[in-house]
DNA sequence: AGCATTCATGAATACGTATTCAAGGCTATT
DNA sequence: AATAGCCTTGAATACGTATTCATGAATGCT
């Protein structure tokens, strides 16, 4: 309960020398003899000081803080990219602050508006997205936004996420390439990007091949939605021999219910392939055949891009785009011959 | 890219009055003329005014934010946590600093420093542990600091758990009650008191009725240790009627080996009893009994009592425990007569 | 040796706000 | 009507640091 602030002031007192010395002691970058540092650095010791980064920030104008919005994490995707942003912009000297938003746009703006007021240095945005006059205040503040697996119309936002209309298109010629005949789509939220992208590779790749899907229905990203549609697809008349659903998280509940419900050989009956290729997806309850959302590359792109924009050296934004494998498991007939 | 910072200097010379005018308009609880105010408001609005924070933590002390150290989110408790934490230190004003951070007690530290340099309010581990010498100064610097989810021995600081050994007496007499012989545990982590806390309650209940468990390893906490452990289990010539498992996302694991590898039928052959009560434990796919940790009354406590002592209500550390019942399902024998 | 340069240091200032203090205007009380 | 008292406002200052500028010492050069 003491609460003893020590300044760099105290320091400069202990070490007989002026403030602005123990400033730059303690500035990388900034030249100083050996004599001065070696006496700032004892009494630094001595006294416990360190420097106050409130104060720092204020002068310089860089907070080296980054702020997070995301919406849930149900989804584990979004567990994972975290975890890999965390450390990663960790490496760079930034420090995240984060906030769960929901999802519509006026609690996203009022978020952003949050973390603008602490002097953020660039913002991440997972998942949510925001409205078109609030980035117009960020350009005008300077503070860049990048999009975290969502895309925009507005091409003067950055935005990094995976090929997912070609990922869509793997998934259909996969299916194809197995022999499958009756396709139906659970998709991802069509609200999203990533949900209508996803959805409009997969059909257009089999309206190429002069195919439709048997059914195509808006999943939301939700488990409970997800269920309900692969009960509403086995009541019908024609049945699907395959599923392809819009993310990992959602397709472990349609797996449950062919399984669980519906007593369906997963794999034989019917096909069910996810997208993400999430932790668990390997898991040998699920053993599901997915797209993999490469998160490490990902994240890789966004901190890169991000620190590009605050630092000026890229002034454009730029829409990014990773290609990600199909990853063959278990959940899907495979075609005939296939190798490893 | 203007970057247009504008100032209550700014504000204040439009709205012709002084600059702690503006201050005192924003300032909640301070006094103000409604003339004065709405003349305030008026130029703020128009010039895009928002309090800087970073100056305003720099003078009152205050920063409104809390650091929050996590080392892992493998397991989806924790996930759970974060985001409760999240939600419930927004409502009281708070914003959240995070920080991943492996889990040896340097790593810690270095942390915990960093959010130290950032004028945090305070400062909550989850699932970490940090040295006594670190609590020290954080005392002496009067920044509070909580465990969530874990025990420390040095009762000098507060702590929020689950009450970890009366879990683990439930799980022994729940398996008792159902007639089980033979029951082994694949505890949490013997290096976390959550661990050795559940391991104690259980064993203890056990010999409490002249019991002796079939076999003691330590899962710590990982997927893989307690699939091993599981396998070693049945390649014994004495195999367990029951498991009980330091916690759920390792349970899983444990039901995917048995199922899976053994061909047994889990709450049939076997029972497994895990911990935590995560959201899948309820998923068909592990439908798992296991012990809930209620994490909304364990966020909630862990807000008052950080809250508490940040605003010095509450000088003395406390070490709060939170019980949680047995939530039945599918993955054990119930009892002879049980009634949900 | 004398002068021009570089270099390290300290004094002063700035960052953007909250707070103390003094002064002034106003109401209320007698 | 005169004074005591409160309430509102502005001037000055503080928070803890980084940075500009001036100064003097030290070095390098011919």
């Amino acid at each position: 309960m003491a609460s003893v602030k020590v300044t760099s002031q105290d320091v400069a007192r202990r070490a007989g020398v002026s403030q602005p010395t123990v400033s730059r002691v303690f500035t990388p970058g900034v030249k100083v003899s050996s004599a001065m540092e070696a006496k700032v650095r004892r009494a630094a010791e001595e006294l416990g000081y360190r420097p106050n980064t409130l104060a720092r920030s204020l002068i310089t104008g860089q907070s080296m803080t980054i702020g997070l919005i995301v919406a849930y994490f149900d989804n584990p995707f979004y567990v994972e990219a975290l975890e890999k942003l965390s450390r990663a912009l960790k490496d760079k000297g930034y420090n995240i602050m984060i906030f769960m938003a929901a999802n519509h746009a006026g609690d996203v703006d009022q978020v952003v508006q949050d973390l603008l007021d602490h002097q953020v240095d660039g913002i991440i945005l997972a998942s949510v997205s925001t409205s078109s006059d609030l980035t117009a205040r960020l350009n005008e503040e300077g503070v860049p936004l990048i999009l975290f697996n969502r895309g925009h119309s507005d091409k003067s936002l950055s935005a990094v996420t995976s090929a997912n209309r070609a990922g869509g298109a793997k998934v259909a010629e996969f299916l194809l390439a197995g022999g499958h005949e009756r396709m139906a789509h659970i998709s991802g939220w069509q609200g999203a990007s990533t949900g209508r992208d996803r959805c409009d590779g997969f059909v257009s790749a089999l309206q190429a091949k002069g195919k439709e899907p048997l059914a195509v229905v808006d999943g939301l990203f939700s488990r409970e939605a997800a269920a309900a549609a692969t009960r509403s697809f086995f009541s019908a008349a024609e049945t699907p021999d395959a599923i392809f659903v819009g993310n990992d998280h959602t397709a472990f509940a349609v797996l449950e219910v062919l399984r669980g419900e519906l007593g369906l050989d997963v794999g034989q009956d019917v096909s069910v392939i996810g997208y993400d290729d999430v932790a668990m997806s390997a898991w040998p309850s699920f053993d599901l055949t997915t797209v993999r959302q490469p998160a490490n590359r990902m994240v890789d792109a966004v901190v890169a891009q991000l620190i590009a924009q605050i630092e000026g050296r890229a002034t454009e934004p730029r829409q990014i785009e990773i290609d990600g494998p199909l990853i063959v498991r278990g959940s899907a007939r495979k075609p005939e011959g296939w190798v490893e």
